[in-house]
DNA sequence: TTTTTATATCGTAATATTGCAATATAGAAA
DNA sequence: TTTCTATATTGCAATATTACGATATAAAAA
């Protein structure tokens, strides 16, 4: 065990829970806030800003990358990273489906 | 090592982690598509929705709960769950502000 | 070319998560 | 009370995540 049953739910379901994955680290978030407040986003500055070692924000970049969250462009010798808000805009759209879905119903609890 | 360093990060940080963190597996988003979708919300009927034994479900439940993603109350011998919004909500706001913030600056990549 | 600078990858230790069988708990029904 | 029904907790095996030192890679600078 420890493995997810990704195979038991559909898609969607398994396409926002990697979302959600993704933004479920402080660093990651850290990041993203990060990324929302800079004009220049080059790696090495996240690294700085961040209280951890080079390698570990290296990896948490990687996920975010992978998760669709951020995009990163070579710049040169640096690598220029931002936030790719179509991610972002899923989740949301999936937080007001969830909210219209439950406007629908009698509040029961 | 395997523990997040959440010392070194804001409350707000952590906080919205750990409500992506509870999003971040796909049971956990099939329980609430489906408690979005129900009027009544008896714990019994999630745990026939799912594809997991009874103990898995009930683990997913605590998470949701604990990070206020859901809210249960005893009814008589069974309990009913349902969807507390203010934690998406929270999520929501979160998304609403990055993206704000990225709209102030100009694109990068 | 050699060296420096920036980032990624590898390897690994510590810890966390997932899933479930077995069992506990507690209210309802008999 | 005894039994049933609904949910939670425990214990454990398998796997995933987090963090980082050491190292690789690759472009820039010297």
């Amino acid at each position: 065990m420890g493995t997810t049953k990704t195979e038991h739910f559909t898609e969607k379901q398994n396409e926002l829970a990697l979302l959600a994955k993704a933004l479920g680290h402080p660093a990651r978030i850290a990041i993203l806030d990060y990324l929302s407040t800079v004009d220049t986003c080059i790696c090495g500055d996240i690294v700085k800003e961040l209280p951890l070692a080079q390698p570990t924000v290296s990896q948490h970049l990687k996920e975010l990358k992978n998760a669709g969250l951020i995009k990163g462009t070579i710049e040169g010798n640096s690598i220029c990273y931002c936030i790719d808000e179509t991610a972002l805009q899923h989740l949301n759209t999936y937080i007001a489906h969830i909210s219209e879905g439950i406007s629908k119903r009698k509040t029961c609890c």
